[in-house]
DNA sequence: TTGCAACTCCTTACAGCATAAAGTAACCTC
DNA sequence: GAGGTTACTTTATGCTGTAAGGAGTTGCAA
């Protein structure tokens, strides 16, 4: 499903993202009156993708919900590539900007952590954009100011913070992947999470009677954990088990980052070679 | 592309994940002699997956590298979900199970990270594969025991483990997935990295003349980490710019995770239950 | 030896996809 | 009103996974 930039005229879609209010123009036009704006078939594209997920995200679809053909969309986008990448800056548009950094940089990049784990929990086919060429929408670069804003001054030379935004960024990403994979396996499958589980595990053991032998490490971890986390399943039902430990993976990890950055910070503002990028 | 495991029938599908000459039953059937075998259509998958993409894995092209048509593979295989499991499970096997730990767990653990790279490196397609309902065949397991028995003896009590991987396995996931975006977006659209990042550059310029106003940090860290850039490009070409950076992003991003595990082991370990899993 | 059941593999068919090409109708300017 | 431009539709092409049915091959029982 992954779909790549920049296949198409480059100038038209740049044009597309950055476009606001643009060059109006001399105003009336031959032709019949255009039904459509390009807002609103990203809205829609949206809508579709939030509400059906990005597998059926087609132009007919679309379509449809314009009360129009598939065909019709092309007169406002060139292709259903630029559509996609014109969905992702939009929805980014709804990532905050500004984060309180007066109790120092760790709470505000955890709040923003936060905030990315949630949208991306509202728009899982975001994760589906490919990242190898950015989309390089305002909103886009919207998003990484805002964290080398919060990242550029606490002592990390310039192609460190590069890095450490890089690995945090992926590191979000991937998270907020596997807790929206388990959320959608249920719906998409029919089969509720839990089920699953204990279906498949009756047939690992089936069909693997020696697992404990080849697996001891993770046999052992299995027992203990399990107990801890039985215990902990009877707390909250909203979420699915496998949804929850995502989520409580991602604490940890973050965290574990974090530490790691405050270390770096702090043995890189001495002596080594950093310039004193952002936060003005 | 993400295709979800576990459609199909649960125990035909864990049979042929398990299977290891498996009863080989009564010998002579009726019916024309099998002219292929699992075996062999997994393997055709993997060269196409590794050869062409996902994107290009279809059971027309599979087949047809078997001379034979997109239908005769489902005598062998339920469906293109289930090949893409087997795929999975298939090359798993590549990695290796055992890590020297007479060093410690930090260098152990960072030699399993380099061989996970590798590994997708050499296989990207498998990062396409769905992680929300894990295939559960015997590599999978084999993979994580092996980071289980590095991980499982270092203080951390189990649930604190499972967090620890289950954020390292995504952090790794991730990175992997921006270098070989990067890797694939090139052929993909036909133009060189460095290329399509000039000319938008260029695009950028002119729809936002006013970008380093609207995003100073930004454009503060551009400017002073692109000399370092510079002199860094000069060293090597065998790998475009964006995918060395992606390497180091993963070099880096993975230290700051293990700094913090380190520090983790050593609080986790003073005081907090946990249990003596793993490491016989 | 014959007949049958099981089996492999093929052809055909269908619904769905992005999008190219061509046609129709609406609208402005001259 | 004519001519050109534009919005949108219909039709068509070549992909996709896979259901359905048929052809040919083989082993075993009668």
């Amino acid at each position: 499903m992954i779909v790549f930039a920049g296949q198409g005229d480059a100038r038209r879609s740049m044009s597309l993202l950055w476009r606001s209010a643009e060059s109006a123009g001399p105003g009336a036009k031959p032709g019949p009156k255009p039904g459509l704006d390009v807002d609103t078939i990203v809205g829609a594209g949206v809508a579709v993708a939030d509400e059906q997920g990005m597998a059926a995200l087609s132009m007919r679809a679309v379509g449809t919900r314009l009360g129009r053909t598939a065909m019709a969309l092309y007169t406002y986008v060139p292709s259903k590539s630029e559509l996609v990448d014109l969905m992702h800056d939009r929805v980014l548009a709804e990532l905050p900007t500004e984060y309180d950094t007066s109790a120092g940089w760790r709470p505000a990049i955890t709040a923003w952590a936060d905030d990315a784990w949630a949208f991306y929990q509202r728009h899982p086919w975001v994760l589906q954009v490919s990242q190898a060429r950015p989309v390089l929408g305002p909103n886009e670069y919207a998003r990484l100011e805002t964290v080398v804003r919060i990242l550029g001054g606490i002592g990390l030379g310039p192609l460190h913070v590069r890095r450490v935004i890089a690995a945090l960024f992926q590191f979000v990403r991937g998270m907020a992947l596997v807790a929206t994979e388990h959320r959608q396996a249920a719906p998409e499958t029919g089969v509720p999470d839990e089920e699953w589980w204990a279906q498949r595990s009756v047939l690992v053991a089936e069909f693997a009677p020696d697992f404990s032998e080849r697996f001891p490490a993770l046999a052992a971890l299995e027992s203990t954990a399990s107990l801890a986390a039985m215990a902990e399943a009877e707390a909250g039902r909203a979420a699915s088990h496998m949804e929850r430990e995502a989520r409580e993976a991602f604490r940890v990890g973050l965290d574990l980052i974090l530490d790691g950055v405050e270390a770096a910070a702090r043995t890189d503002s001495d002596g080594t070679l950093h310039a004193s990028a952002g936060t003005p």
